[in-house]
DNA sequence: CGTCATTACGGAATGCGTAATGATA
DNA sequence: TATCATTACGCATTCCGTAATGACG
């Protein structure tokens, strides 16, 4: 046997009126039905719960113990129903984001900090994957969100380029490029040992790199796909590398940044990405949220 | 607006079948009403929960949210409806119990040792009162037992005699009476120093000790209330006593306990009191289990 | 005789099941 | 055409409110 809310609120009302009429009255009912809920609700339980005769109401020991639990089935159902709410309305609930690197960390905690000062009430769940795998993931519908570079397929995912940064030249401290003190061309480098990206793994830099400069077997001395990886080898002396600028956060001693020319301004972009179709309220929420606070400063 | 049970067993139905078909089968209806209920159920909470078409049912974000709620409200109903029954069934529950004093330790732990292993899940709530303000607080409901010693109202409160024992005689290590290695006789105490019960706090034994000796305003040299502070008073020399047996558990150093002759056999009564109209389940309980296995040896 | 919970009864609403509909692959 | 959720409709049940009843001080 089962009972409803509706007993319940009734319930609640009298043990806390002790008294049929008032409880009827702040339910906005009458006396009769009022009395046939309390009957069906103990025959629903099987217990007795009101001791009452036509003086007096009075709260019987499991009365009082199920009363406690009355009270917290009502809450229970109402905080349900809000959450509930506040989920579909996009102002509470979870999305999941990817991104790609290190070296996108920046740009990931202004975006946290920002959802956060918005919508306190969204938890985002972070995920780290390259391109390729995150527009795999949101094809399959496991990430809501993803934080990638260029290329990917714009007529299956919606996006929004959040953030572009400058290309800079990493030297090793006391590198002879240190003391020309003025931007550096390309063509500067034919000759130098130069720390390649792979172009499987981190095919944006990659072609970012070619576009500028001609990459033979004899000058890429290393191909890595970690920007930080890039920067320790930088560091050890063991070439110069093409890193964006918020590498220079990053802090690895013995390495310097300088700047590059003849290059279009600020080349590095990074898009925020979704399934057009994707119908996560949070999503939502924080693809606009980023998009009013884009171009993001990292 | 508002939900109801029948509509959260269907949705959490559908939702761990993701068809409604099946749903409905294991609801034991039919497809239409279950489609319907949960058509109420959004309608009620105002969200929509599941997205479905004709060849699929998927829950959504609220909808998901909405389902670990949707179960917790369940197992709530269900666990606040066992607990009523086991309480009017008085397998659980409280009971509220008074005891007197020290003197009753040992009866009261055996009792609580025995509760605690019939009915686990009876939690008893302890106080200590002298008598009268046992049957005080029983009358006006605010106790459900008391642990006292007569006399009381008969009439008004039903009882049952759980423990009695000897009156034995407490004088100081190295005392004369020590030495006649036999039983004492009241007479013979008529020119020992004796420490006295109060008339008012102690009136059980009071009437007890009244009884077998004459007491006189010149051997009585103190009148205390409690059996702890008397047999401080013996170790210390004040005088000798006559004490309930089970204080010799109490463990007062310098004290020893000798037997009394021309006493009835185990004088010093306890019993257990309650309301004959208590209506608290786990008193009854409580009473049945301590009458099964009355008389308590301490 | 007044108070207050309960039973009696008529009308409205709700919910089920069967049958029909509609949309999709 | 097959599948599966949904709408249409008839019937039983439930529930409310008004009126009557019954018990207790």
């Amino acid at each position: 046997m089962t009972f409803t809310f509706d007993q319940i609120r009734c319930f609640v009302a009298v043990a806390e009126e002790l008294h049929f009429g008032r409880a009827a009255e702040q339910l906005q009912m009458t006396q009769p039905p009022l009395s046939r809920q309390i009957q069906k609700l103990e025959r629903a339980v099987g217990v007795q719960l009101l001791e009452r005769d036509n003086r007096k109401v009075e709260l019987t020991s499991a009365g009082q113990a199920f009363l406690v639990e009355a009270r917290r089935l009502l809450v229970l159902a109402s905080s349900s129903l809000q959450q509930a709410q506040r989920i579909q309305a996009g102002a509470a609930g979870t999305a999941r984001i990817a991104f790609t690197a290190a070296s996108t960390f920046g740009v990931l905690t202004t975006i946290l900090n920002v959802i956060s000062e918005s919508y306190p009430d969204i938890h985002l769940d972070l995920y780290e994957m390259v391109t390729r795998e995150q527009t795999d993931k949101l094809l399959k519908g496991e990430i809501d969100l993803g934080l990638a570079r260029p290329p990917f397929d714009k007529s299956a995912f919606a996006s929004r380029l959040i953030h572009r940064e400058e290309l800079l030249l990493a030297v090793p401290d006391g590198h002879w490029l240190t003391e020309l003190d003025r931007p550096i061309h390309p063509r500067e480098l034919s000759a130098e040992p130069l720390i390649m990206y792979s172009p499987i793994k981190a095919r944006y830099f990659y072609d970012l790199v070619v576009r500028v400069v001609s990459v033979t077997g004899e000058n890429a001395v290393h191909t890595v796909s970690q920007v930080l990886t890039m920067l320790c080898l930088v560091a050890g002396g063991r070439g110069i590398a093409f890193v964006p600028a918020t590498s220079t956060r990053i802090g690895i001693s013995g390495v310097q940044f300088l700047p590059l020319d003849g290059l279009p301004p600020e080349p590095v972009e990074l898009h925020l990405l979704w399934l057009r179709e994707n119908r996560n309220p949070a999503a939502r929420s924080v693809i606009d949220c980023i998009t009013r606070s884009a171009p993001i400063s990292s």
